[in-house]
DNA sequence: GTGAAAGCGCTAACAG
DNA sequence: CTGTTAGCGCTTTCAC
């Protein structure tokens, strides 16, 4: 219904007109058949001259619809995040995405895989959503509320997995967030910390706001005060840093701090020691997310580890099954969450590295 | 000429013979218009059982042809990067294209901007290269040898921008990495070292490989020997850590080492770290790269910093202009690219942290 | 050398 | 309620 500002699409007709000629010498000039079709270099410059005379860009997906003979893919599947979200994941959903792809064998040369990003809150403005003329699946991530909201009313044309998040109605796969918010005030707890602190971003997603809010009720139970609140502008280590930076200089300042994502950790590890203070010795830290500097700053990060290659794992096989036409009942999975406990809670740093991501799921297999 | 492995593609006609309709009740039903035109679900479910039986799997292409009136948008612009790479960047490339984007006004609704990926070193198998089905113009990215050798004999038939990379006869934007490599290696010589290394990733990249080679004649014409080479599986945290800790197990230890990328250096600091020795007492380092952890770790990295907003503005715009018909003469862009110096070669941290890329961008204004 | 015509797969009018 | 028809923009035979 809504119309949009209607701007004049040039095509190879109006080309072949400016130039009186026909679309196809038009368009054997513009796919360099010029010199197969011996066509003069005069008509070959009246061409050229009337393409960019209009400003002509090419329609890929008319190209493509008739490209059927050189090698299109049939089968498109898109990862759709937010610009506003950290990447490092993003390379591990792809990585799974193209294995699952990978494992149908003489199927998968007709698979494509690519990521279409979105504006945290506007996913609903993602083109072809609605008429699924985009991709054939996805797996969406890293939304936010509004995201989220769209979602559960809105009715998208083709089978879709949400990663770390639940939304009735979808198949989904995400980790159990709730366990992480308590269990991370309890580590702090037993490591002997009474005056809790937590970085949070200031736009959250389910998974943050889940966390946030199983921190605080602990902290409430355990020490009988809630956490103080440490708000950063989003969720990057600069921003831990200069939330951290304003702590550290007032008085009273938490002994213990969770962290709602490893960035804003490595951020605040700077100021705290800028502070002249120690970590773990006046403040403990506790993050979450595999980011995979945390285990190697000093002092190691405690944190909790979502077993995102599983996750990632899951969530592609759903989508491609889903693609290929099994059933959507209301598929799904919960990981587990486990924390890693590192030198930045007290904990002696173990000496073996757990193992990788790769090496860790061909072992499960 | 490779004819692919024909797979028999099932259509919106398959379906309606296999159910005894017409292609357009398929659709309607298909499209969940089916109780607009109120088709008893009889009909109804005997079209999806057709539907589930030949899986059918919708053709996207198709769809958006037909959807010119749905809101399909016109320009497609992609960025084509390597699932090897590592994706920090990726999100800066992203929001500089989106912003150049938006800053065409109202034409900004017409453009969509994705991201597909290639294998390092099999961008060539990424489909509508040469008939151009996929986008109107990208930016390549994250490229090795093998991509670059594709990429200077073949004529893609949309616009590109190179970033990162220089290849004759493609626009490209890149920082000027032989200063890198040479930079480095005085780096650590004039903080007194003497043995120095260089921790490099088993795949080299033009960039990696350029900055490799200055910081190797540079040691050779300085200490007179080369550095001690130090072979990485990859450019993780991962990586660096398990090369490094084969390195500090041996009696010969440099006490200089040059990082062909951030995240080597972030992974190398904890084994040397365990082994006792002190960063940058014993061992200083020098990173490149613009990891966000960089500034934050302990103590904080010297590093290369590519100007990549500037990069990547430079490219969006680049590339932008000549989808929309600038000329394509030898555009070139070279940044100068300049260290940081931190405390992991023995200079004093500034106070003051550096100015995020956003603010930069809008200060160069 | 060049144009006319067909058709990629799908959906939306429009008749029945 | 359902089928026929047209056409999205492009490329590719096939005639002339």
């Amino acid at each position: 219904m809504t119309r949009q500002a209607e701007v004049a699409v040039v095509t190879v007709q109006d080309i072949a007109r400016e130039a009186g000629l026909s679309a196809s010498s038009v368009s054997a000039v513009l796919s360099g058949q010029h010199v197969k079709r011996r066509i003069p270099s005069v008509t070959v410059n009246r061409i050229l001259a009337a393409t960019r005379k209009l400003r002509y860009v090419p329609n890929v997906t008319a190209r493509s619809l008739r490209a059927k003979a050189s090698g299109t893919k049939q089968v498109v599947l898109s990862v759709l995040t937010s610009y506003e979200a950290p990447v490092f994941l993003l390379s591990q959903t792809l990585h799974a995405l193209d294995r699952a792809v990978a494992q149908r064998g003489e199927a998968a040369a007709n698979y494509l895989v690519n990521v279409e990003f979105f504006h945290a809150g506007r996913l609903s403005q993602l083109s072809g959503l609605a008429d699924g003329h985009r991709c054939n699946g996805a797996i969406i991530t890293n939304t936010i509320d509004l995201d989220d909201h769209f979602l559960s009313s809105a009715k998208l044309a083709f089978p879709v997995v949400l990663l770390g998040r639940r939304i009735p109605g979808y198949p989904g796969v995400s980790a159990r967030t709730e366990m992480v918010g308590r269990s991370a005030a309890e580590i702090l707890v037993r490591a002997g910390r009474r005056k809790l602190g937590v970085l949070q971003p200031t736009v959250l997603t389910q998974a943050t706001r889940s966390r946030f809010a199983a921190f605080v009720a602990t902290a409430e139970q355990t020490v009988g005060a809630p956490p103080m609140i440490i708000t950063c502008e989003g969720l990057s280590e600069r921003a831990g840093y200069e939330a951290m930076r304003r702590v550290v200089a007032l008085n009273t300042v938490c002994d213990g701090i969770f962290a709602l994502s490893d960035g804003l950790a490595i951020g605040a590890y700077l100021a705290i020691k800028q502070s002249g203070r120690i970590i773990p010795d006046d403040i403990a830290m506790v993050g979450v997310g595999d980011n995979p500097a945390s285990h190697y700053i000093d002092p190691p990060l405690t944190a909790f580890e979502s077993a995102e290659e599983a996750q990632n794992e899951a969530a592609a096989q759903l989508l491609i099954n889903l693609v290929n036409g099994a059933p959507e009942e209301n598929l799904t999975v919960e990981v587990p969450i486990f924390p890693v406990l590192r030198e930045s809670t007290g904990h002696i740093h173990e000496p073996s590295l757990p193992q990788s991501p790769a090496k860790r799921s061909k072992a499960s297999k």
